[in-house]
DNA sequence: TAATACGTTTAATACGAATTAAACGAAAAA
DNA sequence: TTTTTCGTTTAATTCGTATTAAACGTATTA
């Protein structure tokens, strides 16, 4: 085995772990590979060239620096005199981390809030309609309870993606070189 | 319109918001309805049950509970003389959060981890070996910095989910009743 | 025991999303 | 202009997973 080949199979092993995993940003395997392509290569790369090393199609390689746009994971490049467009990876994997928050996380937060408030609204007023059997009233009355739980508990949670989005979390969880660490 | 459908049809827009939105956790809506199903249930419910209510198969309940059960979204419950296997919700959405990290991003943290300090290690084998050509030298080293930068987010991930699993987060991020907030 | 009532597993199906080939439109080059 | 080179979109296909019917194993009941 040439050394080539021992620098790349080092690398397959982490492309494959975090590819793998990147089932936790809502992504399929094949994007996990194609963020690990940019991730590794030392300039920026064309639609061309990512087809050409995941051997896959050029839309594949579209859609696939579409939605890692999207998640800010990747960039766009430019440089003199190349037509074609580049894409560099977004490699600050706390920003990676925390732009995930603030797009998915808080969109759902968003949408459930809303579907909540207006149903908890719509619950009151059945509740305040002399004509509701008392049985549904009480369920009515059970049911606004805890979907006023699950209000303030979106409401933690959009503090936490403010803090993500601030980046006051770190005062609370520094990131701290681990120098004096095991060897 | 009879009180028991208003009282329905209020409820189903929250379930399709949530139910929806619950591929954060990495559930299919199906799953997501079930979780609901379980929420609004005024009683532990048997797998018959949900079969029922929800139109589906039997074996569908059983697989759909055991990946909630995995999730600590839903847990058993017992009650006497009943035969059947009872399950509830696990209704504590900050908890339901917690949980989700300390098992599937702890996890992922773990693999990815190993994964990239084995690599390191390799890395520097081939960076120390003097039969390996400066080009791939240089791109090995620039490899491991990489990659160590990765291990130091790693660090601070874990060090996010253990304030998560601990609750620590919550004196940074504190629940708090928002009872003074606009009617 | 035997018979029934469970829950789970397995194998087959059905459904949806990922992937691609081909058509398309836009921009640059000639 | 016309032609070529891009990237994107669309429609078709492929692939994987969700779902189910049926078989299975286990526990309870009689």
């Amino acid at each position: 085995m040439d050394h080539n080949e021992a620098l790349e199979q080092s690398r397959a092993r982490v492309i494959e772990a975090i590819s793998q995993n990147m089932d936790l940003y809502g992504v399929t395997p094949s994007i996990g590979r194609l963020y690990c392509l940019l991730f590794f290569a030392d300039k920026p790369l064309t639609l061309d060239e990512m087809k050409e090393q995941l051997g896959m199609s050029k839309a594949s390689m579209s859609l696939g620096v579409r939605t890692l746009l999207d998640l800010n994971m990747v960039e766009k490049a430019w440089r003199k005199g190349v037509r074609k467009d580049l894409y560099v990876v977004n490699d600050d994997p706390y920003q990676r981390f925390f732009d995930y928050f603030s797009t998915k996380w808080r969109g759902a937060a968003t949408m459930n809030t809303n579907a909540i408030e207006t149903t908890i609204h719509e619950l009151q007023v059945l509740t305040e309609n002399p004509e509701t059997p008392e049985e549904v009233r009480e369920r009515a009355q059970v049911d606004i309870k805890n979907l006023e739980n699950w209000l303030e508990y979106y409401d933690w949670l959009n503090r936490l993606i403010d803090s993500f989005e601030s980046k006051e979390i770190l005062e609370f969880i520094p990131i701290h070189k681990n120098k004096e660490q095991e060897e």
